[in-house]
DNA sequence: ACCCTCACCTGCACGC
DNA sequence: TGCGTGCAGGTGAGGG
């Protein structure tokens, strides 16, 4: 149940368990998980691929082969990646298996079968989706000009724009609303209305936000060598705002309030988010 | 170009 | 106990 600094920690978890390992055949059980390569193509594309990096952008995973070729993977909601010793018995909703060279299993399971895989030919052929990513929040090209300026164009509420990868990257719906309460800004609130300095104060909280959940999670035992093939990037988190409907504030202690933005949950303080 | 709604799945918590 | 409802941290296709 990922945003960035989830996807992040799997990307660290995955890098020294699979970089410099070969598939020696990989195995596409359901067809939904890439819909739009056949199952025997997936296999044979993947058979014998030498592993030589693993990355990310936004939320995606790119797997990286000595031919050029890349696998992207977004996790969705309830994606994870799964090393399995030769004694391990294959978990629950596993729709794709790669048999590594060291005696390994690499499995993605997905219990919801939202996550998607993808085949790249080469980095010159991103799919569409990945290259209207807005850039990197964490990265230099995430400027505080390129933000002031994107929350000036939108007349969309705050909450809906953070959650616009195409926007701002990185943020879902937990820390979309953390970010929003950090700045004490509301959520509701159209974004070309947001004042210049306030809108420096989201740009921060946004970075502050994802910055710390990468942080403290880099703690985490995410060690794939034990006996049940651990789950990558497991995580219990401590939110300000998000799933605290009728508690009191942190920083007020006015009652969080809980309201629906397109569907989806936001959370907030209605005193100290204006 | 932009933005909204819905569809895609399974499981779980809750109320009757 | 069983059933219906709503909800879950994500996109992306289709339409206005």
């Amino acid at each position: 149940m990922p945003e960035l600094p989830e996807v992040e920690h799997v990307v660290r978890a995955l890098r020294p368990a699979i970089v410099g390992r070969r598939i020696l055949a990989a195995e596409l059980k359901l067809k939904r998980t890439a819909p739009d390569i056949s199952r025997p193509a997936f296999n044979r594309l993947l058979k014998d691929a030498l592993i030589t990096a693993v990355g990310r952008r936004g939320k995606y995973i790119l797997i990286e082969f000595e031919s050029g070729q890349m696998l992207t993977t977004h996790l969705r909601m309830t994606g994870k990646f799964v090393a399995l010793t030769p004694d391990d018995s294959l978990p629950p909703y596993a729709h794709v298996i790669f048999y590594l060279d060291d005696e390994r299993r690499l499995v993605f399971c997905d219990m919801r079968q939202f996550g998607r895989m993808r085949i790249v030919p080469n980095p010159s052929k991103l799919p569409k989706e990945l290259l209207a990513l807005a850039p990197e929040p964490l990265a230099p090209e995430f400027s505080e000009e390129y933000f002031l300026s994107t929350v000036r164009k939108s007349h969309r509420s705050l909450k809906q724009l953070l959650l616009d990868q195409t926007r701002v990257l990185g943020l879902g719906n937990i820390y979309a609303s953390e970010a929003l309460f950090l700045a004490g800004v509301s959520p509701m609130k159209d974004a070309s209305t947001l004042s210049k300095p306030r809108a420096r104060k989201l740009y921060q909280a946004i970075r502050d936000v994802l910055q710390e959940a990468i942080d403290s999670g880099s703690t985490l035992q995410i060690d794939l060598a034990d006996g049940n093939g651990s789950y990558f990037g497991s995580s219990e988190r401590f939110w300000r705002v998000y799933e605290h409907e009728g508690e009191p504030c942190v920083r007020c202690r006015a009652q969080i309030k809980r309201v629906v933005q397109s569907g989806r949950s936001t959370y907030y303080c209605p005193r100290c988010q204006r």
